[in-house]
RNA sequence: GCGGGGGUGGCAGAGCCUGGCCAAAUGCGUAGGACUGAGGCUCCUAUGGUAUAGCACCUGCAAGGGUUCAAAUCCCUUCCCCCGCACCA
């Protein structure tokens, strides 16, 4: 009686898949146009003509299947093709075909188009590593992806490397049944998309949002090349933070000192020079005017800068026309490593004496050089400020100098529990001396409780707690001239590949996007403001991420691309060169029928502002072509739906809102982001290093596209990371076996199952109507929840729910018809398994396509809650009687009774519900004439149930509707037992057991 | 440091917004049984503890405290873990 299984249809899936796709392409079933005329048409724009009209009944619709508009634009991120992609690829694109398809089903006209990034760096470098023959590469390619080394080997070109993996990711795609245009694909190197790239740089300047400045980067002076982390020994990320630089006036010029603590300038007593480095005097040039204002900027701080952010670079502009030279004294390790930073033209040695003087900039007070062994000549300056009230390293300084007496700390930050914390912690800990090792403890101790806890007792910000003081000191000493930022590698020592070691490098020809703009922002807020967001929880970042922007360096001095329009030596960098892109799908398959000459500003102007036809000599002769382009782009824009991986919310999904907001106008606002996690394998994050990387098409070479689909869409919630594991898979596999066996005319002569039984002829069972209850429920709740692409529950409820479902269900009807069931399934599964769901809808003897049979129509009055909560009694009732089988040895049981509890129990029952407290629920009982006639019997009730609130949540149904529900379950009921079921009021019986019946809880006896 | 997300049974992972049949879904694992030539299939049962003609009690959702008739869920404090912080796709 056990339904047959299929075991070969899983194993027979790939092929039965390619079967499917071939189908698709023949019928360019996801080809979509725009509607030759405006205004928009209704209907489906897709050549497919299988769209059929359920027979059925309409049923009622509360508004979930009406879509608004009938066209749907929907993007996710185009892949970079520097190798093939793996199942965590696959995520996003699923996501977005499952989305696409729902889409579809909803009656909407769907485009999805796709494209390759091929913009910056890492194909250059890869292509360069396959050249020189880099065996760690060859490796990879070879082991995990299956790429012979004499074929890698030949990818030398970066054109052709791009061409060998972009076609191999997109057969991955095809090979996924991502219902993609395919004849709109492009790459950003093409020349028209360095066009429109152009054009979109031009509109960014023109509204003043693209300038020129400089920013640092991590530097080797010998390689002359900025490094990036997988330049470094041991790929260590190089971390530039900014240090605060303090000019204190000396001779005839300044003594520079760096410090991560500028409010600590005014507790300086002294300043520590190493008696055995070098120094020098160096002429630089004005080195402020030269950094960009980022220099001055601090992200800690920046509510306050945006409003300092003029002034200063009011000052650094007044500045740079004085244009004068500065003179710094530092040490000569550290002015070769500042010398690009400080601008430093030439230096001479300089000799630095015991108790010469500098001059505090802040407090105006001279203090005097000391020696110190403890100073590093390589790291700041070399030169380095003394505050021994809170440093302990200066305090034990000066102790074993003696000097304490003569050159007393000066207390400028409370701390709760310390008077002096630098002395108070050297005591407390016992610190010898300098060269202690606890001497760093008591350094941390002393930082970290100044830190979080202090206060300012000196200078300008007094009273300010020191966190906020800090930055306040910082940016007032840059604006004031009294200092300059520099910026320093966080995470010194790192050294380059060729040996050499890391620097700091301000590169000066930079030209960046200013997404500090405050216009720009509230433009990108209104944006996101308008948009629909998948996780709406992912608000928060980017709003967050709006707020934080300030400048984007969207040049880059090498790599494949789009040259910058305003210094063509530089590229366009790559994040900068997708974030309007979509617009470009609309008429990327009809550009190339243009001559090269027309690409450009005027026709990108017309197309997508609407500004003036191109006067261009061409326009007359191309017009008709042109029009279809405008056609296409009004037709598609505003982008429906963006879809990545949530790690781009930072940059590039930001970046796409600000730019979409600085070039379109607001009709054509994208409308909605959706961004989802990652797949991890076996539990862990794929990695080269692991070497546990799945390519999906070796993936879906072995289980098929519909397994790998399901597999990394339904283990975990849109932005939550998913598991992909062999269990997932089996487990998907075999359910797909035995709905295959269910439906299949060749498993078995079982097609009694599916026979295409009149609409209407139910199974009138109670498990019957149960069943169809459940499902129709899961059906509507589906359709909700594909909006909200909460696919993890759709894959619960749909999935494995209705197959627990319809393996109770076939337990108790094995011969069951199941086309009803079927027909609603398969199109509600088709988004997520759109191959199988084909197949299927092909063996129910259904004509035309599912991708297009429309979203299947429940109906209202199918979903019958009271059935499922009727299905909860009864197995409780089946729990119970198995408890008392096992407890119990009833030989031969013949007979079970069940009684209803007497309408009385049920008044106290809501009465209870109703007071949840002693004193009003005895009130209430004892003014009833009947329950106060039962005196101890309603007073232990109303004792039961008010321990047992919790209970009285369920829903109450009558002795009458109870013993009616009942009676619907007995069939099921004496299948379950094996044995016979009698049903009676408690009232109606002299049974010792049956006054224990409870409301919802009949009592049991067996006999 | 800043920002975000988390800590649930042997494991994975729901539940938390909107407190109440929550000793906590589902899957895996484990144990026993059925079926079978055999099973890595499928099905049934058990899986915090105690008790037991059932529907009960105790302990429990990082730790501690609070609100409430009622807390995994709400509030406060603490501890711990993960991710991002850019010019890089």
């Amino acid at each position: 009686m056990e339904p047959r299984i299929d075991a070969a249809f899983s194993e027979r899936l790939p092929a039965i898949e390619a079967g499917w796709r071939k189908k698709w392409a023949e019928n360019k079933a996801f080809e979509a146009d725009a509607p030759a005329t405006r205004p928009r048409v209704q209907g489906l724009g897709s050549r497919v003509q299988g769209l059929e009209q359920d027979p059925r009944p309409k049923t009622q619709d509360p508004g979930l299947l009406k879509p608004k508009t009938s066209k749907y634009f929907i993007t996710p991120a185009f892949p970079y093709p520097n190798s093939p992609q793996h199942i965590g690829h696959g995520r996003t694109y699923t996501t977005t075909d499952i989305y696409a398809r729902f889409m579809r089903l909803l009656g909407k006209q769907v485009l999805f188009p796709m494209a390759f990034h091929v913009t910056g760096t890492p194909i250059l470098a890869m292509a360069k590593r396959i050249a020189a023959k880099d065996g760690e590469l060859l490796d990879i390619f070879d082991r995990i992806y299956g790429i012979p080394k004499e074929l890698a080997e030949t990818l030398t070109d970066p054109k052709e490397l791009v061409k060998y993996f972009s076609d191999e990711i997109e057969q991955g795609m095809k090979e996924l049944g991502l219902s993609v245009d395919w004849r709109r694909k492009f790459y950003t190197f093409d020349p028209c998309f360095n066009r429109f790239i152009e054009w979109q740089f031009h509109k960014l300047h023109e509204a003043g949002y693209v300038k020129k400045g400089s920013h640092p980067v991590p530097w080797c002076t010998a390689c002359g090349n900025a490094v990036g982390s997988h330049d470094t020994q041991g790929d260590k990320d190089p971390e530039i933070e900014q240090v605060t630089m303090v000019k204190f006036r000396f001779r005839d010029g300044f003594l520079v000192v760096a410090t991560y603590r500028p409010e600590t300038i005014y507790g300086v007593t002294n300043i520590w020079f190493n008696p055995k480095a070098a120094y020098v005097r160096a002429i630089a040039g004005n080195s402020r005017r030269d950094f960009h204002p980022q220099v001055i900027d601090d992200r800690s701080c920046r509510d306050m800068l945006q409003q300092e952010h003029l002034k200063s670079q009011q000052a650094i502009a007044a500045d740079a026309n004085t244009n004068r030279e500065t003179i710094y004294y530092l040490a000569e390790e550290a002015s070769k490593r500042l010398a690009k930073q400080l601008l430093i033209k030439k230096a001479g040695n300089a000799k630095i004496k015991e108790n010469d003087l500098a001059l505090n900039p802040l407090t105006n007070e001279n203090v005097p050089l000391l020696p110190a062994e403890f100073v590093e000549p390589g790291i700041g300056t070399g030169v380095v400020m003394s505050v021994p009230a809170h440093a302990p390293y200066d305090y034990l300084a000066l102790r074993d100098l003696n000097l304490l007496q003569k050159i007393p700390p000066k207390v400028i930050i409370s701390t709760p529990g310390y008077g002096m914390p630098a002395k108070d912690a050297v005591e407390k800990l016992g610190v010898k001396n300098q060269a202690d090792e606890k001497a760093e403890l008591a350094t941390k101790e002393v930082y970290t409780a100044e830190a979080h806890q202090g206060t300012m007792l000196a200078g300008k910000y007094t009273g300010m707690p020191v966190k906020i003081a800090k930055e306040k000191v910082a940016a007032d000493i840059i604006r004031e001239g009294s200092g300059v930022g520099i910026y320093e590698l966080a995470n010194a020592p790192i050294s380059c590949r060729c040996g050499n070691q890391v620097s700091v490098e301000i590169v000066r020809d930079q030209w960046f996007l200013d997404y500090g703009n405050p216009e720009w922002k509230a433009l990108a807020k209104e944006c996101l403001e308008s948009m629909t967001l998948l996780p709406e929880k992912t608000r928060i970042d980017y709003k967050y991420t709006i707020d934080w922007l300030i400048d984007k360096a969207c040049t880059r001095k090498h790599g494949l691309g789009t040259p910058f329009p305003y210094d063509k030596s530089q590229i366009v960098e790559s994040l900068s060169d997708s974030t309007i892109y979509m617009a470009y799908y609309t008429i990327s398959h009809l550009l190339s029928q243009l001559p090269e000459g027309m690409v450009g500003d005027e026709l990108f102007d017309y197309i997508f502002l609407s500004k003036q036809k191109p006067k261009n000599n061409g326009y007359g002769k191309h017009e008709k072509l042109i029009e279809k382009m405008k056609n296409e782009f009004e037709h598609w824009y505003p982008l429906d739906s963006r879809h990545s991986a949530g790690d781009l919310i930072h940059n590039h999904l930001t970046f796409f809102i600000f730019n979409h907001a600085a070039i379109f106008p607001r009709k054509h606002w994208p409308k909605q982001i959706a961004v989802n996690g990652f797949v991890l394998m076996e539990g862990k994050k794929m990695s080269k290093s692991l070497g546990n990387i799945l390519p999906i098409r070796k993936a879906m070479a072995t289980y098929g596209a519909d397994v790998v689909r399901f597999v990394i869409v339904s283990g975990a919630e849109l932005f939550e990371d998913a598991d992909f594991n062999m269990e997932n898979i089996e487990g998907v596999r075999q359910r797909l076996n035995f709905l295959h066996g269910l439906i299949s005319d060749k498993a078995g002569g079982r097609r009694e199952n599916v026979k295409t039984a009149p609409a209407g002829a139910q199974d009138n069972s109670f498990a019957g109507k149960w069943f169809r209850s459940r499902y129709h429920r899961r059906i509507k709740n589906a359709c909700g929840n594909y909006k909200q692409l909460a696919i993890r529950t759709i894959c619960n409820e749909l999935f494995y729910e209705n197959i627990n479902d319809l393996k109770i269900y076939l337990k108790l009807s094995p011969n069951a018809d199941l086309s009803e069931f079927f027909e609603l399934f398969v199109p509600a599964i088709s988004p997520i398994m759109p191959h199988v769901a084909e197949e299927f809808w092909h063996q129910l003897g259904k004509k035309g396509f599912v991708f297009v049979a429309g979203y299947p129509k429940w109906e209202e009055a199918a979903i019958d809650e009271s059935l499922e909560y009727g299905m909860d009694i009864a197995n409780a009732l089946v729990d119970d009687v198995r408890n008392i089988l096992a407890l119990v040895k009833v030989e031969n049981p013949k007979k079970v009774s069940l009684f209803v509890a007497d309408e009385w129990k049920r008044k106290v029952y809501s009465i209870v519900a109703a007071a949840k407290n002693q004193q009003e629920s005895m009130k209430q009982c004892f003014c009833d004439a009947e329950l106060k006639a039962k005196g101890t019997d309603t007073v232990r009730l109303v004792q039961y149930y008010l321990k047992k609130l919790n209970l009285l949540t369920r829903r109450l149904l009558s002795a009458k509707e109870e013993l009616a529900m009942l009676e619907s379950l007995k069939d099921y009921l004496t299948t379950e037992f094996g044995f016979t079921v009698e049903i009676a009021m408690e009232t109606k019986s002299q049974n010792p057991k049956a006054k224990n019946a409870m409301p919802m809880r009949p009592s049991i006896f067996i006999e």
